[in-house]
DNA sequence: GTACTTGCAAATACTTTGCAGGTAT
DNA sequence: ATACCTGCAAAGTATTTGCAAGTAC
């Protein structure tokens, strides 16, 4: 499972993982899947994102310098990675000033992507 | 169903609304509820979000002037609202460099709440 | 053997849909 | 009468859990 999320950087249903795990492992099921994320998740090695549409997305937590958030299509339910530093430092300044002790952050653009806004 | 939504300016779930609406309609189904709340959804009256936590949540669409993002604890779940100007302005600036034409954006900021931080 | 992991099937939770009956025009 | 709305029950989807069997030490 490991291997299957390191090629993919970003945003995979647990459906998607379950279909190329089984590839190598046929006989893999399903639970198994929600089970490594979860742990995976609560190790801060995978990162959960709630997009809408249905089921939860996971991608590899950012090495540090790959750290992204996502652009999402109303329409055709694409997804696009961006960053932006200028971003990030807000989001850090107001992490800091908030009531909660915040150790994670996702920003999420909603609209249509050039295809769709066509 | 709308005067429900009015008295809370912040995320409320599809059954915590629907027990408030039965209060006044006892005969309202949650499948109504789910009905209505995508028909203002798509009006863009009212806005949903995903937090994760296992159901949608809903909260009127801002005002203008009363637009804000969402501190969420990971622990017991409790859900507060935010806002910070700067924080407005750099998405806007990044919203108009994407490749998306965005239209709406969620920003959540994920950690422990004063109570469960100690 | 003991403790942990796993796949399967069943259970649970949330949301959507079909439909019969009701309402409004 | 026609078109639309509604509640209920059933269906659909996503996720979690119980458990018997398997694996590791």
């Amino acid at each position: 499972m490991i291997e299957v999320l390191e090629t993919q950087n970003c945003c995979l249903s647990p459906a998607e993982i379950h279909d190329q795990v089984r590839g190598r492992r046929p006989k893999v099921g399903i639970a198994s899947v929600y089970r490594a994320l979860d742990t995976l998740t609560e190790l801060g090695l995978v990162h959960k994102l709630e997009l809408g549409g249905g089921s939860a997305q996971y991608e590899p937590a950012a090495p540090t310098g790959d750290h992204h958030h996502h652009l999402v299509c109303g329409d055709c339910g694409k997804v696009e990675a961006f960053s932006d530093d200028r971003l990030e430092v807000v989001i850090e300044n107001v992490s800091r000033s908030a009531a909660f002790r915040i150790d994670e952050h996702d920003v999420v653009l909603r609209g249509r992507c050039e295809r769709c806004a066509a």
